[in-house]
DNA sequence: TTGTATGCGTTATCAC
DNA sequence: GTGATAACGCATACAA
């Protein structure tokens, strides 16, 4: 039976020192004595003492070194698009060095343990995805006085966003395949809004986008195509593209299909060759991410490349500027169009 | 220009109340006449307070609301397989009733920042896939004297562990091959240890497995074929499939492959695929995990079910219950073995 | 139902 | 290089 957990008081008593030298000792803030710094480090090891309280180190600091990543979505759709794991990634690695590390939290409410986002001793946040149901979230954070990044979403005025050329990128593959001679293209496009229901695009419906990402990407189209349709699909994920390509192909056969994501892209592809078509002699496909799709095989979807780790780590950044007291500048990452084998010129009908 | 973040004592003097009051008004741990907590509340929205600070709480109740998830690989690679995405779902929906919140923490040392494990203000740590490398992030949890619950790993003494009956659940898949008829079957298996190399294995190989996981499935299949060779693939994703079980295939062609996950057994049915071979008239496969893999279409495989989301739920249980001062118990969760379209009759050579 | 008093464990600041 | 002191902001036991 533990008496009470050493604190770092006891183990200044017991190594003879203060406790400011103590800290000193863990910290490493200021020059210590070799011979006091190992009778420090000789009490600790007898006390059991395994360094000071976290709890008590960011309440004097008024830093907890915690950065919060917040989605509105489940996490197992958050993490299935490999986008956002690299993201994940290079979010960690850039906060690393700053020995922070990251905290999931879910934008949904009503959770029954209260809205976490409130009451969770974070340092900054960083909002993945910014829709409309995450205002919320991003009004509570600021209202905090915490630092906030936006990744991917409209933040409003004086919201540091990192993002990516979404509609020039998009222009570019559209422009390729104006090149190759189409004119005949459907968009296959990620989620309007929140609700994620598959479908034919509308005026009115597109007019509602709440979801950056996919109008950005749809304008960019719009650029090269003025008149191109747009179905929906659930989510960025093969399946969910091979079942919008399905109806997309039932209605009527465009020469390509523009995918708002690889995964979607990959999803086209599969739906085409079921239903005979191949591609790109009788569909051009483009994708989005210009991630490696697990399971496409040997197949390179013509996409554009984002650096998806590379817009993680960007955001990492910004969150250790902006903690540093500077203040960092938005950042718009571009993305590199790649032409690979699914694209190609238009069949002849 | 703000002179200073308010504190609770200044929203008490504001509505004129004790502070304890003011505390009791946003913790609601007591009860209080609306009419002091709306004039509280009125108080703290003009004075822009937006309540009690974490870290300040957190030390006082020597709580931080934050359970640490321990990782040992990349997050995109602990994030590939939808099994750890289900399980993490499952953990955040288990602690969020606590308000806890999950702090994504990698294994791996040298990190810059320094061994976040020992500074992270964390309740309870949850390790994942406890491997070798894994033991002295535990050593480190365990001096801290913080609640510890491992995931399908070997924990050692005392810890607590979440698992699956995984030898006797592949035993049972081994079993439905051999009634079948088979004799002839290979394992394609998941990594033998942390570096992750390609290759059949071998007797001194599989002596120093350090993944349960790998290990314990492994032995149910030789449980039933006692002599079945085994290929270790570079991970649990569908190319890492294809890629291994084109070796196994190119060397001989067995009537079965037995994969330890779905992702892998969807890699095998395409490669057999791609070699001209039907699955299952000629080469029948199952898999572990009975999730839904993207991209597989409309084949069912032939699987062992694990409830992936539950073993998070019971991971997520275990840490609550603990933090309250209970003692939970180890659980093994039990997998269902489906038949899917993938399994038949071995081919007549 | 509300107020008073105390300490949670640490670290920044300043002397020495 | 080391020690004394004073917060950090809050939640609780207890008294009223």
């Amino acid at each position: 039976m533990t008496p009470r957990k050493p604190t770092i008081t006891d183990l200044a008593r017991a190594a003879g020192v203060s406790p400011s030298t103590a800290s000193i000792v863990f910290s490493g803030k200021a020059p210590v004595t070799e011979a006091t710094r190992s009778r420090v480090l000789a009490a600790a090891e007898k006390l059991g003492y395994t360094g000071p309280d976290p709890r008590a180190a960011s309440l004097r600091r008024g830093r907890s070194g915690i950065v919060g990543v917040v989605f509105d979505e489940p996490l197992r759709g958050a993490f299935a698009d490999p986008v956002q794991t690299l993201m994940m990634d290079g979010l960690a690695d850039a906060v690393a060095p700053e020995g922070a590390a990251l905290l999931l939290l879910r934008d949904g409410v009503g959770a029954p343990g209260g809205p976490t986002l409130t009451t969770a001793p974070i340092d900054a946040a960083v909002l993945v995805g910014c829709s409309g149901s995450m205002r919320a979230s991003l009004e509570v954070v600021q209202a905090r006085g915490i630092p906030v990044v936006v990744i991917e979403g409209d933040a409003g005025e004086g919201v540091l966003r990192i993002g990516l050329d979404n509609r020039a990128a998009q222009r570019r593959a559209a422009e390729h395949l104006r090149d190759l001679g189409h004119t005949d293209v459907v968009m296959l496009a990620l989620p309007q809004d929140a609700r994620r229901e598959a479908g034919w695009t509308t005026p009115e419906s597109e007019a509602a986008i709440t979801i950056d990402v996919t109008r950005d990407r749809l304008a960019g189209l719009r650029d090269v195509f003025p008149s191109a349709r747009a179905y929906a699909a659930t989510g960025s994920f093969i399946d969910a593209g091979v079942e919008a390509a399905r109806q997309i192909l039932a209605a009527h056969r465009p020469t390509a299909i523009v995918a708002q994501s690889d995964l979607l892209a990959a999803g086209a592809v599969r739906a085409a060759e079921e239903l005979g078509m191949r591609v790109p002699e009788d569909l051009s496909v483009t994708g989005f991410d210009g991630v490696v799709v697990d399971g496409l095989g040997e197949r390179r979807l013509t996409t554009l490349e984002q650096l998806a780790a590379q817009k993680g780590r960007a955001a990492g950044d910004a969150v250790a500027a902006m903690l540093a007291g500077r203040d960092p500048a938005p950042v718009e990452l571009t993305c590199r169009f790649r032409r690979g084998d699914t694209t190609g010129p238009p069949r002849a009908d």
